[in-house]
DNA sequence: TAGAATTGTGGGTAGCTGTGGGTAATTTTC
DNA sequence: GAAAATTACCCACAGCTACCCACAATTCTA
């Protein structure tokens, strides 16, 4: 196996179906650890998208969050909001995930779907959404993505 | 050996097929380090063009990518577009790799293709972009250059 | 120079993938 | 407790992809 394990790459279309199910691309599930036991966590992301964790990162993430101060309100209803929405979901024999419709209305999603690699997580997007998303992501500040690519990118 | 690993130097002209498959020149193959699992990282270039990494580079980019925080929207951003456009292609045993639609389509290829060394990754361009891009760059401020030259010892 | 090996290009096919729908089991409601 | 609604699990199937082989052209080798 030569990709590296529990990281995602890449842009898919795939379609929503009349019973809330959505396919994870075969190669992201192939990239799933065994520890995993073909179970992913869906939960609110910060933009209009839900997002897809493998339970393990996940889990890690929860504990992360624990460690935060509960005194600040801040904290606290950072906590709630990333909690609150979260669903485990297994995947099926075909590869399909269950969103709940709470997710499926925050996300606006209707039947296509844009599934995109995030390195460590999964993003599910309407494809209008995400058009929208990009164009004011221009207007964020430029020097910033430069500083970014001239870091990272080789 | 002769060659550096994972160094890609030279010009080539190469044909893409009606599955989109395009093969790396046996020169860069052989320049390709053992770890690298015979696999390649392609993603959408800066100019009209399509970038390969070897896949110990990509993932070299990869675990940057993962230190950044989601909590910053630019980051998200960036995170998004850098990896949204990318594929893992091992290469077959005929030494191609396979492209996405959408590379091919950004990168505007046609059945010719010029794949271009360009030190620590590889270029694929339609030969007629290459060209009016050349034309272009000669328009630019010839200071630039300089400035670069000042950086980097030819 | 002749033979052998490698390289670039095309195409066929078995098995997998994505999508829809059906039915039994479970939960909910009255 | 029975009926209705929901959920979980199963099957079917078209389309596609990964993998295989073929072969001509070129390069290497002895």
């Amino acid at each position: 196996m030569t990709i590296s394990k529990n990281t995602f790459t890449g842009e898919y279309s795939y379609s929503l179906d009349a019973k809330g199910r959505i396919n994870i691309p075969a190669k992201f599930r192939q990239s799933l650890s065994k520890n995993n036991d073909n179970t992913f966590v869906v939960t609110r992301g910060l933009d209009t998208c839900i997002w897809v964790y493998p339970i393990i990162i996940w889990q890690k993430i929860e504990t992360e969050l624990k460690n935060l101060s509960a005194l600040s309100a801040i904290n606290r209803s950072f906590i709630r909001n990333a909690v609150r929405y979260a669903a485990i979901t297994p995947y099926d024999k075909q590869g399909r995930i269950l969103l709940t419709p709470s997710l499926i209305r925050y996300a606006e999603l209707e039947k296509e779907a844009i599934i995109i690699g995030m390195v460590n997580k999964i993003e599910i997007w309407n494809p209008k959404t995400l058009n929208e998303t990009d164009k004011q992501n221009l207007k964020l500040d430029p020097s910033t993505f430069e500083d970014l690519a001239e870091k990272i990118i080789l």
